[in-house]
DNA sequence: CGCCTAATACCGCAAAAAGGTGAATTATAA
DNA sequence: TTATAATTCACCTTTTTGCGGTATTAGGCG
């Protein structure tokens, strides 16, 4: 075994991979150790063999890239992983990370920044560009401003954006129509609003609903 | 000049610009021109130079990948345009089609794909795959069935999600409290909604709203 | 010029939400 | 077990909506 960084792609877009092979055989510390299109594949692929680290897609088309990501770092946790993602969601960033990645490079990345990271990753640092790092940070500060909402609550919430009236949201639930109104008050006391309007969008932009 | 489809590249990512220009290179029948990182670029080059069709990617740091597709179009109404992104949203392909392209291909497409998609724009034709084409076709549906909100509606929508009441909305406008309730009535009607939670959560659905 | 649409305004009644206060009953975690 | 948090229910007042109408005015268009 020799002394270069061994580094294995995960991408399911042949352009990117085509692209990032090219970009990593010119760096000369640096060796490819294969490539995968799926999350399956990649599995497959460290079961027997071995690479220093994985550029990871976190847009995968079998599974999500933060589940693929804790499984890896179950299996073999001295793999360092790289995501590489176009999304520039907060929320995303920090999913990322939380299970295990330990850099997160925008698509956008050339050669240069691509290498950077390989490095500083290997170290044992955690790289993230100025862009995507601030963006980071402002989602935890937001995550930790945001009031937790307990599972009534949600629920209420939801029926709510569905546009049910208390009184239906009560008959639903089983239970008072003035329970209902307590739970809705106390959501708006904690978003800090004061009707149903700004109730709904604040919802939404922080995405406290899980889909409509 | 040769019979060769000349192309040129317009893509802010250097790996999907390579992955690109490789793929090109391999085919028989087609040439690459150059390529561009930003839409000024682009610009710049088709002033004195010249290329059959563009592969463009529709999220450029610039400006925005409808605007660059109109303003090629308008100067040199010959150079066919295939749009490049990731973006499955339905909104989003229409406008770029109607803004002038004659094809939209997502990044995780292959060589073959790719390969396909040049030649038969080139013809004349209009090249979908499957998957966008449907996501196109409902988008299309979906725009049509959407009612067209007026500028005072739409405005009237905006205040009230920011959480204003219609006194205050009237106040604001300088009209009747009265006013205020007939436009939200009509809202109602239109979205065929029966109260302000059901509202606010179909118009953000629908991105009826600028932003917030 | 008439025709249509958008925007304006008003009335009345019923329903729902908002705001305040207090309190009992479960869970659940320390 | 004992705090603490979550969930539940009640009652009251005021404000805001929701829903049914009707009607006038200004501007664009063939």
């Amino acid at each position: 075994m020799d002394n270069k960084i061994s580094v294995f792609i995960v991408d399911d877009h042949p352009l990117i991979v085509e692209g990032l092979s090219n970009a990593i055989q010119n760096m000369h510390n640096i060796t490819l150790a294969g490539y995968a299109k799926t999350a399956a594949e990649c599995l497959q692929y460290f079961i027997n063999h071995h690479a220093d680290l994985i550029l990871m897609d976190i847009n995968l088309p079998d599974i999500k890239g933060t589940e693929l990501c804790k499984l890896i770092k179950a299996k073999k946790p001295a793999v360092n992983i790289i995501a590489l993602s176009n999304i520039t969601d907060g929320n995303y960033i920090n999913a990322i990370i939380e299970n295990g990645a330990s850099g997160y490079l925008l698509k956008n990345s050339d050669k240069t920044e691509i290498e950077a990271a390989i490095n500083e990753v290997i170290k044992g640092n955690l790289y993230l560009n100025s862009e995507v790092n601030s963006i980071y940070q402002a989602a935890k500060q937001r995550q930790n401003s945001l009031p937790t909402l307990t599972k009534r609550e949600k629920q209420i919430l939801q029926l709510i954006t569905t546009g049910l009236t208390n009184s239906q949201i009560a008959e639903q639930l089983f239970i008072s129509i003035d329970t209902v109104d307590t739970h809705r008050k106390n959501l708006h006391t904690k978003l800090h609003v004061k009707n149903t309007a700004q109730l709904i969008s604040t919802a939404i932009e922080n995405q406290l609903i899980s889909e409509f």
